[in-house]
DNA sequence: CCAATACTTGCACGATGACGCAAATGAACA
DNA sequence: TGTTCATTTGCGTCATCGTGCAAGTATTGG
């Protein structure tokens, strides 16, 4: 439930308008670029892992949590930001539903870690499909390189 | 109208009510752990490339792009989904100012293309950042492993 | 059993974001 | 110069997000 498809209609206000474009007469079939390859960048670029780090607060505590190098429970995470700890609280679920951080609960403490491996390697996986793509050996961005 | 305007102080609210906790009596002073260490890891970790890709319409321009492995226009592009041109103009903006992509100009037309280089040692920086937090050789969390 | 602790959930609210449409800008070409 | 093409910008709308407070839910300890 991180962030589904809202609008509703984008799909087909855009998809089924084909002949009432008053821009560019474009064709929504086959798009080449797409179609090109379905290599892995599509799935590790899934917008769920940024989606939960692109907020400052839960970037913050991530920050705070892997430098800790341990499990930190949710009330001393949360002296480490300036709001609520309900807040915070919410924070670390949306961040462990992303499988930034995992959670271990002792008692009524709940303790929550980074995800080292799994965050790394991702991270990893993610910089190599997209030197795959790269065309060749150009230093950067095929016929778009800045020289 | 159960509870109306209890907003607008919000920062004031939190860093200056110390005494007037009905919660846990936190202490904003000297969060040891953010206090830890201020390695690489918090420019790293700066949510404005995530926040750039945590749309899922611009996960897709960016994976559409990378795998054309040259260089679109903002027309070429736009054929990869189902939004108006104008909203892929826009989004594409957004990715260039993120530096994600990078804009080159030729006549009318806007080519875009992916900062593969930057990209990939930005998030191999960070992959090493956070692989640097890491307790020892535990692994996964530390005390918070999951077993 | 009751109280305290640690956290989560419900709710309302303001801010931000994504979107489509229409109009505007800028460059090439007649 | 005026027209066409490629893209950007203004604007209004609607959904989602981050937040604080209050109330609720476990879990521990007396």
């Amino acid at each position: 439930m991180t962030q589904m498809n809202k609008r509703t209609r984008r799909v087909s206000s855009r998809a089924s308008s084909i002949g009432a474009r008053t821009r560019a007469g474009k064709r929504p079939a086959t798009p080449r670029h797409a179609a090109a390859c379905a290599g892995p960048l599509d799935s590790l670029l899934n917008p769920g892992l940024f989606r939960a780090l692109c907020d400052p607060t839960r970037a913050s505590l991530v920050a705070c949590i892997a430098k800790c190098g341990r499990g930190c429970s949710v009330g001393e995470v949360a002296e480490c930001c300036s709001v609520d700890l309900s807040v915070v609280s919410r924070h670390l679920a949306i961040l462990a539903d992303a499988g930034v951080l995992h959670v271990r609960k002792e008692g009524r403490t709940v303790f929550y870690a980074v995800c080292y491996s799994d965050l790394t390697k991702l991270l990893r996986e993610l910089a190599d499909a997209i030197d795959e793509c790269r065309p060749d050996g150009s230093p950067d961005g095929g016929c778009c390189a800045p020289r």
